[in-house]
DNA sequence: TCAAATTATATTGTGCGCAATATAAAAATC
DNA sequence: GATTTTTATATTGCGCACAATATAATTTGA
């Protein structure tokens, strides 16, 4: 390849990876009004969203919690991000962790009240945030769908390595 | 609303911020190995792309330097990132970092021989980057076009602010 | 022309991300 | 059943991101 065509391709414009990076951000820049108010980050409203869903409307007496790595699994994060996270959480009283008593490897995360609780603030976010964007829904939509699909044929290559 | 479509629009896969934000954090996990090969993180690939186009082939005694302001604007980031950043890189050899002398305000940002120099081995990244992915380039480079429409559609409603 | 407003960068502090390492418990293998 | 291997979490350290604040230089404008 000549030079031209090398430096084509080392062109920030011609870059995929920072429209992607760029564009997170600026868009988890939009969620920081609204989680501001409900005293979360967006990193913590991701972890909020797994529990409100495996969790459902059970009160931690009847949820056994879930460890963990269910939640790393889920958000693809490791514990280094985890741990201090989940911490911050407990101590801001919206979730539980506790070492399970059957294996002592895991730690299991449950909401308490209040992180139950906090869902029905939620609730109006991804609304808002739609709404907010001002961007067309269907055009949102179809590209969430191959940001999906990319993302799962990224992480099936990651999983046979 | 009811509790069910509210539900609905809560579910972590129907977020189109966690898409990207996922996404975002994988692709730049593919370029990890490759910029470690020549000694640079991410977001500092991305400032020397950007010094890389502007300087062109110029010596740092032919190039009068960009401001900070300038690299910051390019890449969206704010100088409580870019200035450590910007340390880093001239501590490793890189670049130079010289207050104007017609401006004091400004900080004047260029490439030293060595930072002119490592565009050569990084001339092969962006098509590495193609062919390891194993994606299809018509639908990444359709991706990107419709990425960067939205970063631009959300930065013009920014300025208007 | 001098005070007020703006601009460019730096600093501080908090919270991610992630690599590398450590530790302890459980599972697998011999 | 003792040893090895694997698994789950924690810790440390570094480098972003970004809000908030500070500082100094320039520009504006009364």
């Amino acid at each position: 390849m000549d030079d031209d065509n090398a430096d084509f391709l080392l062109r920030l414009d011609n870059q995929f990876c920072f429209a992607l990076y760029a564009l997170s951000r600026k868009i988890t820049a939009e969620y920081r009004p609204l989680l501001d108010a409900i005293g979360l980050t967006y990193p913590q409203y991701l972890v909020m969203l797994v529990l409100w869903e495996v969790q459902g409307n059970a009160t931690s007496d009847e949820f056994p919690g879930v460890p963990v790595k269910f939640v790393g699994e889920r958000l693809l994060l490791d514990t280094g991000t985890l741990t201090p996270l989940l911490k911050r959480l407990e101590a801001n009283g919206l979730i539980q962790r506790k070492r399970s008593e059957t294996d002592e490897r895991e730690v299991r995360i449950r909401l308490t009240a209040a992180g139950l609780q906090l869902k029905e603030q939620a609730r109006q976010i991804p609304l808002q945030m739609l709404c907010n964007s001002g961007l067309p829904v269907d055009r949102v939509a179809a590209l969430q769908q191959e940001l999906r699909s990319l993302l799962s044929a990224v992480c099936e290559r990651d999983n046979e390595t």
